[in-house]
Parts: structure tokens; sequence; C-alpha cells
RNA sequence: CGGGGCAUGGUGUAACGGUAGCACGAGUCCUUUGGGAGGAUUUAGUCCCAGUUCGAAUCUGGGUGCCCCGACCA
């Protein structure tokens, strides 16, 4: 049947992927436009997402032992300056406070841009001795960055992340911890989120700005390019030292301890609206959705029928809610059954409970999957609460199984630079390719085709080839691909 | 920040320098409800600041915001 949209039409997705972007944002109510340049609102429906997200990556944190704590918005200018790589890095995006209480202050205050530097104050307070160690804390907190171009979750100049920062009397424990990180990060993103990706370590270039190391978890999105989507640094002691976090070892000499930070920002729900929407809208994943299951009831005439509808529908609800399912009930009367349907899959709500004459009548109810809209799923009423939960579970399955296949045909193992200029040009996506670890290669390779080194994989073993740009010698495969 | 485009009710659009119109939405009432319901009725607008002009949505300058392409970034 022909369908006649004219209210909430969505772009085609494949047509134009960054206007169905922002589109389906707008029109799934999760965010909208602040009136501040670079600045938007989280929508109570895309905050749901968010504290879903909180609730469950926090619960991880504190598996691991880590706690969390509260730093101020606000760090002294002169505390930033201190590492000098760090400051260089986020000097070209600070916002600074220079008046407060109608007078000029005499130092300036910077909104913090991240907060290893007012931590760092902290610590070194904190820790004397290697009984101190570790010290492992996180914050959620908000972060301003004075971006130049923004787009609604992905880059915008506040933003909600939680940083994680941790102190460790040796430099392996503190490798350690960074692996543990990236190992809880990448279970966060393919249980939770259901999205596959790459993780590894950065290029010398590509790292953080202070780290000596940085990891990360790049995922790819629908047009070829690549997001990265959380990060862990190794910091070493290039922030121990300026700062002066030192403790008495055992063998009583005084040293610096070695620190790790990591973090995780709502750039990572721009990711989850882009792996795995389609044409009608979201589709979330069952386990971060706010809404899991959406029942509608198809009202008829007669006020006795309709009541019918009402206190089944509510039962059916209640059954399913003391599973543990999140479940709503849309009985709003002024919309028809077909425009609630379309509404909640431009919400992207994993299942549907559609409650009429046919449900109150039968022993079977009727279920729509929204990875599966062209069925209608006929379940007995007896095995309903058995059945919801084993669709939320295939839905959440079927939906990393999805990212999956489309994250390996769109890596491609290349050695041959024209043929890598060639994927560039056309369907992008990862690139594994020879690399000699000369950052003049790397800029060249960007210079050329946009592709920039993603990360050396976790899983990547010495090899002997040739660089892909200048053919000597080299030992690793990388990824390569154009970040957004 | 460099290059390009756009800005009109809540949303989408129309109007030669001369009456701001249409559709959707929203409000009220009635009839409807298994894939974006229908009728009646009401409602609301030229992004901001200057300038040109008898007269500006329209022309000029500046600002702001959004989109696209570059540089930067979680």
């Amino acid at each position: 049947m022909k369908k006649k949209f004219e209210k909430k039409e969505l772009i085609n997705k494949s047509k134009d992927l960054s206007d169905w972007y922002t589109d389906v944002i707008l029109k799934a109510e999760l965010a909208d436009y602040a009136p501040i340049r670079g600045c938007m609102v989280f929508r109570p429906y895309g905050f749901a997402i968010w504290e879903n997200m909180q609730r469950i990556l926090d619960s991880m944190i504190k598996e691991m032992g880590v706690s969390n704590a509260y730093f101020p918005l606000l760090i002294p200018y002169s505390l930033l300056k201190k590492e000098k790589e760090h400051i260089k890095g986020f000097s070209p995006e600070l916002a600074v406070v220079t008046h407060g209480g109608g007078k000029k202050i005499s130092e300036p205050l910077v909104i913090r841009p991240t907060s290893e530097t007012i931590i760092y104050a902290m610590y070194s307070k904190w820790i004397k001795s290697f009984r101190d160690l570790p010290l492992r804390i996180n914050q959620w907190c908000n972060i301003v960055r004075w971006e130049k171009r923004c787009y609604l979750f992905l880059r915008t100049m506040e933003f909600l992340w939680q940083e994680g920062h941790t102190c460790h009397r040796t430099h392996r424990e503190a490798k350690e911890e960074v692996e543990r990180v990236m190992r809880m990060y990448e279970d966060f993103y393919k249980d939770f989120l259901a999205i596959p990706g790459f993780l590894g370590r950065k290029s010398v270039s590509e790292k953080f700005a202070g780290a000596c190391d940085t990891s990360a978890y790049e995922i790819l999105t629908p047009n070829g390019k690549v997001l990265q989507a959380c990060s862990a640094h190794d910091l070493g002691q290039n922030f121990s030292k300026p700062f002066k976090i030192s403790f008495q070892d055992r063998d009583g000499k005084t040293k610096y301890v070695w620190q790790t930070c990591w973090g995780l920002s709502t750039r990572s729900i721009g990711g989850l609206i882009m792996v795995h929407g389609d044409d009608q809208g979201l589709v979330l994943p069952p386990k971060i959705a706010p809404v899991q299951v959406i029942i509608i009831p198809i009202f008829g005439k007669g006020k006795d029928f309709n009541q019918k509808i009402l206190s089944f529908s509510n039962q059916i609800k209640k059954e399913i809610e003391k599973k543990g399912v999140r479940v709503k009930f849309d009985g709003r009367t002024q919309y028809s059954p077909g425009w609630k349907f379309n509404e909640w899959e431009i919400k992207g709500v994993p299942l549907r409970i559609e409650i009429g004459k046919d449900e109150i009548s039968g022993k079977f109810l009727t279920l729509v999957r929204r990875d599966i809209l062209n069925e209608r799923l006929k379940i007995k009423n007896e095995k309903l609460k058995v059945k919801v939960q084993e669709l939320l579970d295939k839905i959440q399955d079927n939906l990393y199984k999805k990212a999956k296949k489309f994250l390996r045909e769109h890596t491609h193992e290349v050695s041959n630079y024209q043929k890598f200029k060639k994927i560039m040009r056309q369907t992008k996506g990862f690139i594994s390719a020879f690399w000699c670890e000369d950052p003049k290669c790397e800029a060249k390779i960007k210079e050329e085709t946009k592709a920039t080194i993603r990360c050396l994989p976790k899983k990547a073993i010495e090899e002997k080839g040739k660089c892909l740009y200048c053919l000597k010698r080299a030992n690793r495969k990388w990824i390569f691909a154009q970040a957004y």
C-alpha cells in the first residue's frame, strides 16, 4: 500500500545520512538546538538513553573497583598550563571566565575542557605513600570545548561524559589499567549498544594531548566514515612530574606515580543513532532503549468495548512489567493506530504489541519487531512473558549481527596504494594496511585520501611487509579510515 | 577559522519594492480508530540591529543561527 506521508516524514537514511541524522534526532525528540551556538538540549527521551548508558557503565566502573567523586567546573589557568603538550592541545578550544561578581578577576578561570589538571592538583595532596596507591576515581560531568563546527551529539560545545583518572605505583600497573578499561568499553559497546568496532592503539600524531599512549575503540558509520567511540590513555609520568604527584615507595625512595585517564561521552549516542537507524527512524537496542515495549490499543465502537481494551492492555502491561521490562501504553485517543505505529517506529522502540478486537476475544497477541517490520507475530497469551524477553534478546542479538556484517563488508585488506585511494574515494570504511610508522607517510596519506590512522589493532601480529606509501619495510598492519 | 548556501506562524512553503497567502500542526466540538482519519470553527509569522525609500519579507551593511565543503576535535 502506498503511504501518504504528511507529517513527520523522514528523509531516507541511505540518500542523505547527515540530513537523516538531524531529522531523526529532532523528530524522535531526542534533542533540540539550544539558543546558544553549538549547544544542544537533551530532551527527556534522549536523556533517558544517556541515563541508561550511565547506569550500566557506572556499575561496570564500580565493579572494577573505581569510585565516583566530583571536582570543580572551573580551573585556574595556571594549573592548566602545567603540562606543556596538554595546554598546547587544548588552548584553541577553551572557554575562559574573566569576570566574576561584576569585576575582572586577577587570574582567568577556564571552564574544564577535561579535568586532568584540577584532579591531579588534588592527587598530589592525597598521595604520600605506596600505601595510597592505586588511587582510582571516576567523575560524571559536563565539559566545554569551543568547537568550530558542531553536530548534534557527535560534536557539541558542551557535552556530558565520564572521565576516569587513576594513579599507579608502576608503569606496568598503569598499562594494565588501560587494558582493563578498554576491555570494559569494548564489552559496553558490543553487549549493550550492539556496536562492533576496532580496539587498538593510536599513532603518535593521533594520541591525546599529554599522553604517551592512547587506546581507542573505533566504530563505523553507514557512510563509511568512522568515529572514535571512547578512549583510554597511558599518561606515563607526564602529569605526575609537573603536578608533583609523588610517593614514598617500599624502598624508601620518592617516586612519581604512573597515571591513566579514560572517557566515554554522549557522542556514543550519535554513534548509536547512525549505526542502527533505518529509513523509518531510530532502532534502539533493547538493553538501552528507554521504552522496550510499546502497547498500542486499537479502539472501536462502544464504551464497553473500549473499556475492555483498556483493562486488557493494562493487565498485559502489568504482566510484562513484573519481568522488569520497560513498557509503555499509548492510550491517546486523538491519534489513529497507524499514526502511533509510525511515531514509535521513529522513536526506535524495539517491540510493539497491538491490542484490538482480535486480541481481547482470542487467546493470542500481535507483536511487531522494530528490526523486522513486515512481520506480525502471533503469540499465545500464556507464553507472553517468556516470549517478550526472548524477542528482546533476539533483537539485541540481530542488531549486533547486522552491524558486525556491515563492518566486515567494509573492512579491507589492502597492500596497493592505488586500491587504497580507490576505496577511500568510493565506499570508504576501514582499511587494514602495512605502515612503516613514519609520521611523514601518515601525513601524506591523510593529505591525499583524507584517511588517518585509527589504530593498531590489539590483535595485530608482527609480520613482514612493505609500507603502503613509501614501500619501506613495515612490521605491522594498521587500521586506516576517514574520521568524523 | 577559510570557501559556499539558506533564514517568513510551532513545522513546511508562497508573495515584482506596494493587502503577508497556502498546507500541516495546535485549541474547541462532533463523528472516527487493525499502517500517518474526516467535518465545522478558532489560533498564530517576515531571525536581530542599522541604512536606502513615500513605502522593505523583498534592496544595502553588520550581527546571529543552521546546512554543506576544508582545517581541528571525544
